[in-house]
DNA sequence: AAAGATTGAGAGGTCAATCTTA
DNA sequence: TAAGATTGACCTCTCAATCTTT
């Protein structure tokens, strides 16, 4: 090995989460597409818009907040999104520079139609073989990764 | 939340995965990039091919084993690390067919001015919070998820 | 001028089809 | 015909520049 400073445990920790994130995600994704179901980055705006509250809306500024993308891609990837029908663009009521995103019923169902298929995913190519301390343990040590870098995206 | 099957305990453990992954690659991406120094992915394959052996040479068939890259990405980007003078194409001797990929002097030079930005990134963005014990454990627990999905790659 | 969002150019990824040698 | 690798068409991401409203 041509390093020291970094230990091996850390780095051995560091390739796990890569591989693991890595073949998960890759297996998920496949399975969604065979299945002709959204692909997980369509799952995750459309879930953030459920979660956010009764009338499923939310400023684009706000889904910034909630999705790992850069802003010009969260911009196109609602483009799309509005394409497809599921979610709906407008412009804020209250202020004319914002846009307000809403879930459509269509949305909805997109939604509700692959989350049987993402959920087995999530279970057989991660959960699978973890017992629940495990899978404690990961998401109280991965969690204390999340909170080290404030997630910033570009200005 | 609108599901069973799966346990919230599952789900939580599967988010701080694709969460703890999303924030620091795209951290350490970013200093790499500011640092002028290569990118992950090239990182991934210079390394694969130093770390194979005496003569820093592999088939293009057996990076592929390493690499979590379709086929054609990879070939493309072979092409690329090739133009940019850290890798050397050479059609193999034994078989017409084959590719040998070397690593270059300039190559090597990349991967060691890389590793002290890649290292302190690692550290700063995933490994500082965490104890020797807390990446044992992750590494175990996340090492079992990668040989779930044997990684098979298209056709 | 600043905040919110979009757009243009370029890099890099995927699948499916293709070319080449065994 | 199969194995090894490349290419074409298309999609999505990023950064930087731009447009619009405050």
């Amino acid at each position: 090995v041509t390093k020291k400073s970094l230990g091996e445990v850390q780095l051995a920790a560091w390739k796990s989460l890569l591989n693991a994130h890595a073949v998960a995600v890759g297996a998920i994704e496949t399975r969604l597409r065979e299945a002709g179901e959204i692909p997980l980055t369509w799952y995750d705006v459309l879930w953030a818009l459920r979660k956010s509250g009764d009338d499923c809306c939310l400023r684009f500024r706000q889904l910034q907040d909630e999705i790992v993308l850069s802003r010009s891609a969260l911009s196109r990837l609602i483009d799309t999104l509005a394409k497809a029908g599921l979610v709906k663009k407008q412009t804020c009521a209250k202020d004319a520079r914002g846009l307000d995103v809403e879930l459509t019923e269509k949305g909805h169902k997109a939604l509700t139609s692959a989350w049987p298929i993402y959920s087995a995913g999530i279970t057989e190519h991660f959960a699978r073989q973890l017992t629940a301390e495990e899978c404690q343990q990961v998401a109280r040590i991965l969690g204390k990764v999340a909170e080290l870098t404030p997630t910033c995206r570009n200005t």
